[in-house]
DNA sequence: TCATAATCGATTGTCAACAATGTTTGGGGG
DNA sequence: CCCCCAAACATTGTTGACAATCGATTATGA
């Protein structure tokens, strides 16, 4: 037996989702324009939706837009990366010290759930498939911390993370996760000492960080 | 001679202001209905920028809705408070980390600017304007910061804030900010000792918290 | 009287046509 | 050859009408 949807789900809902997948998934390329005629008549819907659903993707940082000029898919700047993996230091640590009195066994089932996960798409050399996964296993904090404003803004970073990674991937051939590198994330998040879950997540960043950089500066060498 | 405007500003954009000023300012207060015909029709619009402008308002956190059923005003529990005001020790000790070292004359005089409009509306016995400059003043560090996600998230906390204090203002007297309750805030945010910062905005926050709880403890017993 | 189902009103969701704006392109003059 | 202007084009902004859905109310039967 099938379970009748309780709340139906609105058009722009819908779209708004299938546009995301397609933006994250590289089919829009940043910096490529969105233009509503073109995408409601490939999506089979009216204007109206599907400006719902562009909407909801220019709050998650994933589009911007300028009044009646156009919209494209966001490019990020190597400032932009600096300001969201900082914002990132500064987030994971507040989340892990909002939960870190009653993380439970639930916690520690998902969390190694997640990081197996993680290590399965390595393994299988799925790019998109690693990207998620690692997102998912950072987001577990964010998750238990039951904060909506942090939950909000985990949301954007997210969003403009998996943005960034999966063009450079597909473009560059850009190194993604590592099969060792969440190890030490994964132990201590589940250990008994803050201070050295604190470090952890600023070196697991810097790291990042460093990568991220050494990519773009790969590709300005390749350019000149 | 005046200059024309050189980006035509949307109807959209504008009714989302005058729909924010109008929540903030009590005319619509939490848990309230927000019908779209309504609205179109006092603005003199149609619905379509009305829910533009609505849309951008849900963004923010002030408005929530449910599909086919209706808008309404956000209602903040006592636990969106808490979460409200950890988040601010952490964001607002990060937006001083990260300009600390680059602090300017300009950075001194705009805080000490701001500081004395509190102090204006202090002594004016306006509270919607010293929401306002209270807000203001705390706002210059995320300024400063030029973290595009940064703000955008300080831009949520300081709606809901201002949404929760106007509510409580007009309906219960409550406390306003008080008039020395800064000094120490201003005069550390322009000195040169950083771990004093970062305890001032702890404790800044938590007295801000306890003054918000005690007035929701008096908002109880006076309803039992 | 109570539980259940049909109906009504209110509100949001969707659509297609029209208006306003920004950008581009092509021509004319210096 | 370059610069400026004007007209055409592409895109978004706005409108009013219609459809879908939800919540409450009322009727109905046991």
């Amino acid at each position: 037996m099938t379970y009748p949807q309780l709340k139906k789900i609105t058009m722009g809902a819908q779209i708004a989702a299938m546009l995301r997948a397609a933006i994250l998934g590289g089919e829009l390329a940043p910096g490529s324009a969105v233009v509503e005629t073109s995408l409601a008549l490939r999506f089979g819907v009216s204007r109206g939706p599907l400006r719902e659903a562009m909407r909801e993707l220019i709050d998650e940082g994933l589009l911007i837009t300028v009044p009646y000029t156009g919209t494209k898919v966001l490019e990020l700047s190597p400032a932009d990366i600096n300001d969201i993996y900082s914002m990132r230091i500064c987030l994971e640590k507040f989340a892990f010290e909002q939960i870190w009195d009653r993380r439970d066994d639930a916690f520690r089932e998902q969390i190694l759930q997640r990081h197996a996960a993680l290590l399965a798409a390595i393994d299988a050399n799925d790019d998109v498939a690693s990207i998620e996964a690692e997102l998912n296993l950072h987001g577990l904090a964010y998750e238990m911390a039951q904060n909506a404003i942090l939950m909000k803004t985990w949301n954007g970073i997210r969003g403009r993370l998996q943005l960034y990674w999966a063009a450079h991937h597909r473009a560059h051939h850009m190194q993604g996760p590592q099969r060792t590198g969440h190890d030490d994330y994964v132990s201590l998040a589940i250990g008994n000492d803050l201070d050295l879950m604190r470090a952890e997540i600023e070196s697991h960043m810097q790291r990042g960080l460093e990568i991220t950089k050494a990519q773009v500066q790969g590709e300005l060498s390749t350019r000149v």
